[in-house]
DNA sequence: AAGTGGTCTAGACCACTTA
DNA sequence: AAGTGGTCTAGACCACTTA
């Protein structure tokens, strides 16, 4: 009655199957941000087992950052607009405003259209489905920081496509809409182009670093999204430790 | 008799304590890699606990990495120069054959010197320490892939000093001999100066992806690692999710 | 005062792996 | 056959937090 496991995951140990229905209602939104999940209690009683396995189970789920753990008044959703490390990870304002610096951006383009046969393969799409195409720039005490290109799967987050942009740039939106399971990086330098050297101000040639990251959730993309900054002067820093579960992920 | 602590950490749950013993006898190198750790059964009796007291405890460092369980013959420290994820990450030799190319090195410079003002500042060093600079080039099918310029802290490697790195590269000599304990990185694109041209036969002005990382063991920095590569053809990629514990960090 | 999570116990049975 | 880790139980006491 509580488990929906179409797939014969027999081998699963009982904390797993908890664990995997309780990542699924997170992952698929059926338990929004905020949401309150039962108390170990009741969990307890759902799926007839000891305190101790379902407490296992949420504990891991808090130190993988998808609930968070309150007394009394019970677990939650881990509401995804606090800050958290990831968050400030994914925010260019965070970013800009650690500099000391005034932020503001702006949405350059806009489109709604089917994908490219590139972008069905690298993005897992069926041409059937649509995509929102972004294009928006970072601004750090009103020169232009950032570039960011994007791409977002509207099967996955239809209400993208009324959604303007005006408050909350297109990262920090999505991460307030849409939780994710898993997320890709590629970094590289290039010379700047002729468009990039407009949209950034530098010079044609110079050189820019590049952020491509691909988010799922599930097993469905997100979005897809590259981000330019002026190599010169940016850089990416990160810090981890290596026996801790969860911290500022590696960048 | 089982603790050591000086410092009074009254406030830290039992598992807590006892997680806290066993990292710091691996991260100091009391137990090396490969070192047998006391069974869950011989840990139970030595903190006077239950065995689900330090059966968390191990698990816990196993999922981060510290340590590799076996059934039968026991845990162990884990074997830093496994195939471990994280040694993937750092290895450029892995980097170079995932491309399917033949992977060389060579030492180009290394010198053993006193720090720098800024080094001292950067390292959190004495002016009595010595550093070893090494500069490394690094060739993927004959060409050259990668310049790393390394500074190695003597006072904590001390065997660095009489090491040759014929056989293996810095940075994996490294993993197999030092543990470490966090690591920070900073990412940049950079146009490339008159002598990293030359090593890298790339134009002068051509964007490079820079990659600084520093780490630790316990409060002292262990080395620290600058790797120029030439951006174009370049790129680091890296995968994590934000529901596992330990996974690709980040880059 | 009462509900919740944090932690711990003292057992148990089993699977896996090597001797 | 025997040692080890993997998992789970059915309790317990407490700290914290809000009602």
């Amino acid at each position: 009655m509580a488990t929906m496991n179409i797939r014969p995951e027999v081998s699963l140990s009982l904390h797993q199957r908890i664990l995997k229905d309780i990542e699924d209602n997170i992952l698929t939104g059926r338990w929004p941000p905020g949401y309150k999940i039962p108390s170990e209690q009741a969990l307890t009683e759902q799926y007839a087992c000891s305190r101790m396995t379902v407490n296992k189970v949420v504990t891991q789920l808090a130190r993988a950052g998808l609930v968070l753990r309150r007394r009394k008044t019970g677990s939650i959703v881990m509401p995804q607009n606090s800050q958290s490390a990831i968050l400030e990870i994914y925010d260019i304002r965070h970013e800009v405003e650690a500099l000391g610096l005034d932020y503001h951006f702006d949405i350059q383009d806009r489109t709604v259209r089917s994908p490219t046969k590139a972008e069905q393969d690298a993005l897992s799409l069926s041409s059937r489905r649509r995509l929102l195409q972004l294009s928006c720039l970072h601004y750090a005490g009103g020169e232009p920081f950032c570039l960011e290109e994007r791409l977002i799967n509207l099967s996955v987050v239809p209400q993208a496509e009324s959604e303007s942009f005006r408050e909350l740039a297109p990262g920090p939106w999505l991460l307030q809409h849409v939780p994710w399971n898993a997320a890709e990086h590629r970094i590289a330098a290039e010379a700047a182009d002729d468009a990039t050297s407009k949209y950034l101000s530098v010079p044609k040639g110079a050189p820019v670093l590049l952020v491509e990251r691909q988010t799922w959730r599930l097993d469905e993309t997100v979005t897809r999204v590259r981000l330019t900054y002026p190599g010169a002067q940016h850089a990416l820093t990160a810090r981890f430790t290596p026996t801790q579960s969860l911290n500022p992920l590696g960048m």
